[in-house]
RNA sequence: GGGGCGGUAGCCAAGUGGCUAAGGCAACGGAUUGCAAAUCCGUCACGCGCGGGUUCGACUCCCGCUCGCCCCUCCA
């Protein structure tokens, strides 16, 4: 089945066919690690989880890395003479905070001036989140997410090789440049040429940055600078590398190729970032591509409206897992939601189209999920767990695969899912079968019935069962009262009430 | 000013140049229930941001406009 993507670099869908049938080389930006990782970051790392999974769906073996960016940078990169803030100095205040306050685990930061120390407590926490939402790559760390701080000698290779190229210089500031004009592609990606550029029009240039370099769009490799918090001996003098450099580099170390079939990010990184990293690994490399497929998430908003601090709708993972978002009326939420639901959630709408998370959507999400579950569980019962072998000509198989295809139509696959869910099918095995390989996509079915009350502690569930009971006898006694009390109390727990002849069942809700 | 993406019912969200515009949620009616929940059955867009154009016919193609979002050197 032919595969269609919609690639950045020429703005059109394409067939996707990787270079080396063998193998997708596929490379996604991943993290800063000065605080926690919001939802909207975990859209676009969902964004490439689900990318990953659909060519795997098709057969396809892929080597997926991801970056952490771990240089502690500039608040203001653009400002050369270093005025900026530095994150990490910035994350060592809120890590202290935290500290006083109890958030940071107990020993996980001895040493809160210790860049390398905030930047794992934060990468451990990313991991943390990442693998609690399923994507697969946070499994493979670290051999497939890779550190910045760990890959400056490949950076300094990379930097000379530029220099030694014709696309690099040293500023009279002492900074390395990459020189824009050098390369003649730069502006491809994302439609801003040397001649569109409208220098400075996001306000972010400084005039005095601006001197040192040959064209204003000319952007940092190397900056030398000895009082920065992170540093490194260079032939350029010590200091820290350029923000855009590490991608470059690591796709090209860890995917051991010059010229890689995917690239992901969201879509504020295609300029400048992706543009530089073209023009870095295409300067270094004298190959005319870096990355064939280039897609882009788009934003995320929140009931709405752009993520804002002061509104606190910054949620990161934790926030929302733990039932610390706002409802539509400003009320906290208060109930734990399911991983899958957040998953599902982040997942359900088109990549290219801008998603709004909101309390409802996740409600709706909760029921999908916890609907499909059901379906599993009743596939299992029906054919003993047995789940048969399916392939494309399965139907409802096959018009998930269609919509995959597609440009990663998951809002239409699930189209499809959904009222099959509510259906009894006739062989119980393959469609148990077909549905497992659907989750092996989306990746929202928890996998046993079990692994829910697993996780809440013994004392919970047998404070519930023991409410359940009485609620049992209570209806036995036709004492409705007292029964309707009972219900009560167990749905504050939050949980769903059924009942049945064969007596009351208590199940947590999925948020 | 420039580059890019999007605007389908109360909400989320598919889709096609031409049968009655998927699906989910919510809502409503019914079955069931002590009452609910869950489940099942049924109802729910004469219209697809606005205005033109092409066409026998457009929500789908083209043009203009409008609104939202991202970017034009912090950003997923």
């Amino acid at each position: 089945m032919a595969l269609r993507f919609y690639n950045t670099l020429s703005n059109e869908l394409e067939t996707f066919v990787p270079a080396d049938e063998t193998t997708v080389r596929m490379y996604s930006c991943g993290p800063t690690v000065y605080d926690f990782a919001h939802i909207g970051n975990f859209r676009s790392f969902l964004f490439a989880d689900i990318v990953r999974r659909t060519l795997e769906f098709f057969g396809h073996n892929v080597h997926h890395v991801m970056n952490i960016t771990d240089v502690g940078h500039m608040t203001e990169d653009a400002n050369a003479d270093g005025a900026g803030e530095d994150k990490m100095q910035a994350a060592a205040r809120r890590v202290k905070e935290d500290k006083k306050s109890g958030k940071v685990p107990e020993g996980a930061v001895t040493n809160p001036d210790d860049p390398y120390q905030i930047a794992q407590y934060y990468t451990d926490c990313f991991l943390e989140d990442a693998r609690t939402l399923g994507i697969k790559v946070a499994f493979e760390y670290p051999e497939n997410i890779l550190h910045a701080t760990q890959n400056i000698d490949a950076m300094q290779e990379m930097i000379s090789q530029l220099l030694d190229r014709g696309h690099a210089y040293v500023g009279p500031d002492g900074v390395v440049y990459y020189s824009v004009e050098s390369f003649s592609q730069y502006g491809r990606l994302s439609g801003n040429t040397l001649d569109r550029l409208m220098s400075g029009a996001g306000g972010r240039v400084s005039e005095a940055n601006q001197a040192n370099k040959r064209h204003p769009a000319d952007f940092m490799l190397w900056k030398p600078d000895s009082t920065h918090i992170m540093k490194w001996d260079s032939p350029w003098g010590t200091g820290y590398p350029g923000w855009h450099i590490e991608c470059s580099c690591m796709a090209r170390k860890r995917l051991a190729a010059d010229v890689i079939d995917i690239h992901t990010g969201g879509e504020d990184l295609i300029f400048p970032h992706h543009e530089c990293e073209i023009a870095q690994t295409c300067g270094a490399t004298g190959k005319d591509t870096f990355a064939r497929f280039w897609m882009h998430a788009r934003f995320l908003l929140v009931e709405g409206e752009k993520m804002s601090k002061s509104k606190g709708s910054f949620y990161t993972v934790r926030d929302v897992l733990e039932g610390r978002i706002k409802t539509e009326s400003g009320q906290t939420a208060g109930v734990r939601v399911h991983p899958a639901v957040l998953r599902l959630e982040l997942i359900k709408s088109h990549y290219r189209g801008n998603m709004n998370f909101t309390h409802k959507g996740l409600m709706d999400s909760a029921g999908a999920v916890k609907r499909l579950t059901d379906f599993r569980n009743r596939l299992e019962q029906a054919c003993a767990g047995a789940a048969a072998d399916v392939d494309f000509d399965y139907p409802i198989l096959g018009k998930f695969a269609d919509c995959l295809a597609d440009d990663l139509n998951i809002a239409g696959a699930l189209g499809a899912i959904l009222p099959w869910a509510s259906t009894t099918p006739d062989d119980p095995a393959a469609a148990l079968g077909a549905l497992n390989r659907m989750n092996e996509v989306l990746g929202v079915v928890p996998l046993t019935p079990s692994s829910d009350a697993d996780a809440e502690s013994g004392s919970e569930n047998s404070h519930i069962e023991a409410l359940c009971r009485q609620l049992d006898e209570a209806r036995a006694k036709k004492d409705y009262a007292t029964a309707d009390t009972i219900r009560g109390q167990i749905q504050d727990q939050g949980y769903d009430v059924k009942t049945s002849p064969s007596g009351t069942i208590a199940e947590r809700r999925l948020a």
